[in-house]
DNA sequence: GCCGTTTTCGGCCCGACTGTTTTCAGTCG
């Protein structure tokens, strides 16, 4: 089985895991983490490094011994270190680590004295009460650990954006109404634009503190209060969404917003940006010894370390501090940027609105031009079009374009890739449109290679614009499709094609490390609704917001483009067979 | 186990809350 970076930062956090279970050096364990990381969000396929005989001590966190271990990994597919803290430690006890309350002194005891290595094991330990009596543990904690096996209360669970962005607004408003409440902000991964939110977490100024936080705990959606402090408190809501209410001092709110906006990582250089200047960095400002030289802002935190204010997006330690420091930061792409949506469907195919309801939504979003984009024929459950519908679709367009004013309907297709890479109309139909949005709606689970050369060959297509969806993910409910983005984007950048990210809430694919490699490499994305209402076309900001965090700027969205310079881009002269170099897809 | 415009050895981010202890360890973010 071939190795991905994903699959050595699997051994590498699975060691991080038993080697803290097991007491180890904290540093040692954070080298792991810190390593796995790193390697996860790389760039570069570890695998084909070794291969091209580059060094892998040029990874950020490898160092000479994880670099041996690196190799080991691609080469036997684990690990020997790996292999003897199993033998000393069933691997499956590191699942007691994802229990809320549980660390891994806790695991440790519970596994050495109660002999506990697995959820089952802890819950029936728990409901007979044997838990209580170790050392250190009481029967607050045994209750606490019963009741979150039981609500199935698990702290790696996510949720979408979307969702937790809609349980956060009434609560914000409402805490905002709160008397003695100054000052209400969203921090932490919602505030990031994440695709997906863990817990949300919130920032207050007010005057009695303590006061708020007994507002909150007493709010009406919750189901569970955590913890509760005079100026911090977390709660449960239904629907199992946390929500952790730090209220600090205004002068501290800059220092505060930041700190829990994150990310962790972003965090921890930012203090150690302030070690190498002499300051400490925490939420209640930066300090220069006992005294505070910043903090009411977070532009003034910034300044303090020397960097301009960095946008929220940005803050995952992935090169942003870097390119503050150079000036070299983007200017973000925003919603206002997107002149049309290349994406859409209409009643002809599952769509629920006309050809002009659509085009009239558009025009009242400030879109341009809209492409009608409905599913081709082997996507039968959808409806999906035949060359004969999609040719009288092709009229209805031009009839339709006639009598509009204001927005420019564009003729096309979200094509079905077929398994081995065809495409699912005759070729003489799609000639006809604007533009061909090709997708994969089956065989998700292709191993990489055939995956991948699937696609290739439907780039290949002298009619292919655009990759929907280019992994097929849906969070919660599908994997990404195993494909290797890199060859993708550089065949898509020789045929002259574009990358979707599609902006509906359980899909955001591209995502946002992909969506920097396709700027990385030239290629444009373009950040579809794939609307299949007139309402969905508001899901464009999910797409602008995942962009965003993708390091996207106006320039690397096709989408951004105003009509005239869009046609160009589009037109299939570019992409003929005669342009073709020779070679495998 | 990594890393270095003070360092090749000695550092490695910082504080709140809980439940347990009787002054603090563990967990979390």
């Amino acid at each position: 089985m071939p190795i991905h970076n994903a699959d050595i930062a699997d051994v590498f956090n699975e060691i991080a895991d038993l080697l803290e279970i097991q007491g180890g050096n904290p540093f040692r364990v954070r080298a792991y983490r810190r390593a796995a990381r790193s390697i996860g969000e790389y760039p570069k396929n570890v695998r084909a490094m070794i291969a091209e005989g580059a060094d892998l001590k040029a990874i950020p966190a490898i160092g000479d011994d994880l670099a041996l271990k690196v190799r080991e990994i691609v080469a036997t597919g684990s690990c020997a270190l790996l292999a003897s803290l199993r033998a000393q430690l069933p691997s499956a006890v590191v699942a007691l680590l994802r229990v809320p309350g549980l660390g891994p002194k806790r695991v440790r005891q519970l596994y050495e004295q109660l002999h506990v290595q697995s959820l089952e094991q802890l819950e029936q330990a728990a409901a007979e009460g044997r838990i209580h009596e170790l050392h250190g543990f009481g029967p607050l904690t045994e209750a606490h650990i019963l009741a979150n096996l039981q609500g199935r209360l698990d702290k790696s669970r996510r949720f979408q954006f979307a969702q937790a962005s809609q349980r956060a607004e009434p609560l914000l408003v409402w805490l905002a109404a709160l008397p003695d409440v100054e000052r209400v902000e969203a921090a932490g991964s919602l505030r990031r634009l994440r695709d997906t939110v863990g817990d949300i977490d919130i920032l207050a100024t007010a005057r009695e503190p303590a006061e708020v936080t007994r507002r909150f705990v007493a709010y009406d959606d919750v189901s569970a209060v955590l913890a509760h402090g005079p100026t911090r408190a977390s709660i449960v809501l239904r629907g199992g969404l946390q929500v952790d209410l730090r209220v600090v001092q205004p002068a501290c709110f800059g220092a505060a917003l930041t700190y829990f906006t994150g990310s962790k990582a972003h965090n921890v250089a930012l203090r150690r940006l302030g070690q190498d200047r002499g300051l400490k960095v925490n939420e209640y400002g930066v300090f220069r010894g006992d005294v505070r030289i910043a903090g009411e802002t977070e532009e003034s935190v910034y300044e303090s370390l020397g960097l301009p204010w960095i946008p929220p997006e940005l803050r995952e330690d992935s090169g942003e501090i870097e390119a503050a420091r150079g000036a070299a930061l983007p200017a973000l792409v925003t919603r206002g940027d997107l002149r049309g949506d290349l994406h859409t469907h209409s009643l002809a195919s599952d769509g629920h609105a006309s050809l002009r309801a659509m085009a009239l939504a558009a025009c009242e979003r400030g879109l341009s031009y809209l492409a009608v984009t409905d599913h081709s024929k082997r996507l039968a459950i959808a409806h999906g079009l035949d060359a004969r519908r999609l040719a009288a679709q092709i009229d209805e367009i031009d009839q339709l374009n006639a009598q509009l004013a204001g927005v420019t309907l564009l003729k096309g297709i979200e094509v079905d890739i077929l398994e081995d890479g065809r495409l699912d109309l005759p070729d003489a139909v799609l000639a006809r449109l604007d533009l061909v949005v090709g997708a994969i709606h089956s065989h998700f689970d292709l191993p990489r290679e055939r995956q991948t050369d699937r696609i290739l060959r439907a780039l290949d297509h002298p009619s292919m614009t655009i990759l929907a969806h280019p992994f097929g993910r849906l969070i919660d409910s599908r994997n990404p499709s195993d494909i290797d983005l890199l060859r993708v984007i550089r065949k898509a950048s020789k045929r002259g094609c574009f990358l979707e990210l599609n902006a509906q809430p359980e899909r955001l694919d591209l995502m946002d490390t992909a969506c920097r490699m396709a700027k990385d490499h030239g290629v444009l994305v373009s950040i579809n609704s794939d609307a299949h209402s007139v309402a969905q076309l508001d899901n464009l900001r999910y797409g602008v917001n995942q962009a965003r965090r993708g390091w996207l700027e106006k320039a690397d969205v096709l989408n951004a483009r105003p009509l005239a310079q869009l046609r160009p881009l589009l037109a299939r002269t570019m992409r003929s067979p005669a342009c073709e170099t020779s070679g495998s897809p």
